[in-house]
DNA sequence: AGCTAGCGTAACTTTTTTTGTGACGGATTC
DNA sequence: GAATCCGTCACAAAAAAAGTTACGCTAGCT
């Protein structure tokens, strides 16, 4: 997979760093390191999950739509859009090899079940998790 | 990641149904639909973790090391070069931003125990069972 | 009302990653 | 010693991801 489910939850855990406060995409991507555009692309997923709100005009800005225990890393793969950790290869098999005319379906019950178990995984942390880890203090 | 790792279970599946034979890179490249150097490389992989072995000249080709029930696709995946299910954000967090020093080091750990259970997962299955699932009549 | 700050989104560019190719040396069998 | 097949490097092409520009729209402010 690539690296906008870290960004995702880099960008959770901070808005559930500043709990009452909106942030500007532009103050996100400073802090993350990138591009306005980037992080607004990233929240509007977010949002169709209502995991996010977001506020247009001045004084806008985004914010957790819900408690943060209650947003869970399960949760964000989903809204980003479940993409297989694993992917099949593209390549027409040659039609007279049975192997690889069958392998494909095999590997997709397999690619489920991994699936599964990344999710349930993924299950067990929340954004207010992540946000206790990194600071312990608080 | 990428399909590498569908490429190696089919290149691996195919060994498995022609055992007693050698098959050349360039058999299997026509069957996988790719190239032949494509598929050498993927199975010098391989051959380092002990699961084929090669022979050069007439003749010459590859085929199983082992009994494909002792195949597991962990094993594959891990002689492929553990590359995580989920790849960090490369961009430099903003220096004073906490969350953004902080989420990387939470991060690995979430992606430690995914990691884990995706292996837990492909321990499941192995080359024989593949071949099995394509060929439920032999 | 008009100005400003901020989102929403499409189109495009750049960068990165992955995959595919060509070439050629070495080994082994015949 | 000639043919076959691996081993590997360097390069090319293609695909995917990330970043950028631009501009419309809305809500608040004065």
């Amino acid at each position: 997979m690539n690296s906008r489910f870290s960004t995702a939850v880099h960008i959770l855990t901070l808005l559930a760093s500043t709990p009452q406060e909106r942030l500007t995409s532009e103050f996100i991507a400073a802090s993350v390191g990138t591009n306005p555009v980037v992080i607004r692309r990233q929240l509007a997923l977010l949002r169709q999950a209502n995991l996010v709100s977001s506020k247009g005009a001045r004084g806008g800005g985004w914010e957790l739509a819900r408690d943060p225990a209650r947003i869970t890393l399960k949760q964000v793969r989903t809204a980003l859009g479940v993409e297989a950790a694993f992917r099949m290869h593209r390549n027409e098999p040659h039609p007279n090899c049975s192997v690889g005319q069958g392998i494909r379906g095999v590997l997709e019950n397999v690619y489920e079940e991994v699936e599964k178990s990344v999710m349930r995984s993924l299950a067990h942390w929340t954004i207010a998790d992540m946000l206790k880890r990194i600071e312990p203090s608080s």
